[in-house]
DNA sequence: CGGGGGTTTGAGTCCGTTCAAAATACGTGG
DNA sequence: CCACGTATTTTGAACGGACTCAAACCCCCG
């Protein structure tokens, strides 16, 4: 087999379908192996670098986009790759085609679906009734399943994929605020930032910013 | 035919799919004849008084609602109705048995869930972007569709289905914060209102407050 | 070493909240 | 039809969290 030369957001097949680490985690676990043959034929992969642009406000939508591996940034006016990223396209034929050889398919879509929406309302909710400092103790909560990890003291470190800006936009707030929520977070010792690495000795701490003990 | 006598959250089948005036609106304007048929018998209506509860939070979810008529108030703890309401609910197996004979069924409630995790996204950009004030105009503007006319002078008469507390939590904000926005609205000549009534002389006004011009 | 993003800090302001009280609308029974 | 109790709406005053604007600071990179 020649080797392939991968360049960023242009790259030929290096993933496979049937060997794909994120498909038991998405909605093409459904698939039978005949299925999977087909997503495998149509999919086209690309790779990103770090602050590229995958997608642009305005940009037609013939397709959906399959993250195999890293992390986006969508935001109203683009997607842009925080990590490098894999991703692959499927245009909206093969899809319809798939969809109409397994109704589940088209049920795990309705789930995903569901779940966004349940999680849309919930941030709705929140922003209104929550003061952005319990709103950056629960993103942080959230981060810590897919980018933290505990340092041979038992500490708990993130590494924050994105910006403060970037947490400022999902937060609903500005980068300044999140400045100044970050520096009373640590005078509290619940959290200690350098840069993108934020530091937790004690999960309990977080925890009770978002449910408050009694003591 | 005997005479059914409706009785509140509890009635006889009044309504026949068929002629139902809602179905062209809603998903199931796809179900064949049919199809359609098994709906009719699976369906139990109900009528609802306005303030009744129809579903409360911990309620298990055995299928889903249909709102032939009326308006409902869905909050995080239960939903209500605001009007007189007929609402026909559907059981889960039922449903499934349809969406097995009609994949275009499912394709429909993937629309629709897009369209509200579409209108759910909107409005979290709405409330951490824009004031009380255009927030509350744009919620009369949609109002107008369904709940608007137009009296001799020419003036636009809204019917708010809802009280003031309602319209706050609608926004994201507090009764006392709408009572003295809808002041500052008055004040401006923007609309006047009376109880559940807002009346609007020039449309272009109301406009103006969501994409201000320059004059 | 000189940009140029990104981040932090400061001071002042404003919008919306909170709490409390008064005013008004509403439904019910007399 | 009116009186009465309750729920809703309105108003006031004080407070506060987050915003705005502006400047300084930091890093990273060429």
């Amino acid at each position: 087999m020649a080797k392939t030369h991968a360049f960023p957001g242009h790259a030929p097949n290096p993933l496979s379908c049937f060997t794909c680490q994120s498909r038991s985690r998405s909605e093409w676990c459904v698939l039978s192996d005949e299925d999977l043959d087909l997503l495998d034929q149509a999919k086209v992969t690309k790779t990103y670098r770090p602050g590229q642009i995958i997608i642009a406000q305005g940009d037609p939508c013939r397709g959906i986009y399959c993250i195999g591996s890293g992390t986006v940034a969508l935001r109203k006016t683009d997607a842009e790759a925080l990590e490098p990223c894999t991703i692959c396209f499927i245009e909206t034929p093969s899809l319809c085609r798939l969809l109409d050889h397994n109704p589940t398919l088209g049920f795990k879509f309705l789930e995903h679906l569901a779940h966004d929406l349940a999680n849309a309302e919930e941030t709705i909710l929140q922003n209104v009734s929550l003061p952005v400092r319990t709103r950056l103790a629960h993103l942080l909560l959230t981060l810590k399943d897919r980018y933290g990890s505990v340092d041979d003291a038992g500490t708990l470190v993130i590494s924050l994929p994105m910006r403060r800006q970037d947490i400022a936009d999902l937060l609903g707030t500005r980068a300044e605020t999140i400045a100044r929520t970050i520096r009373t977070l640590e005078q509290d010792q619940v959290a200690s930032f350098s840069g993108r690495r934020v530091m937790i000795p004690d999960l309990d701490n977080l925890l009770d910013e978002i449910d408050p003990v009694d003591h």
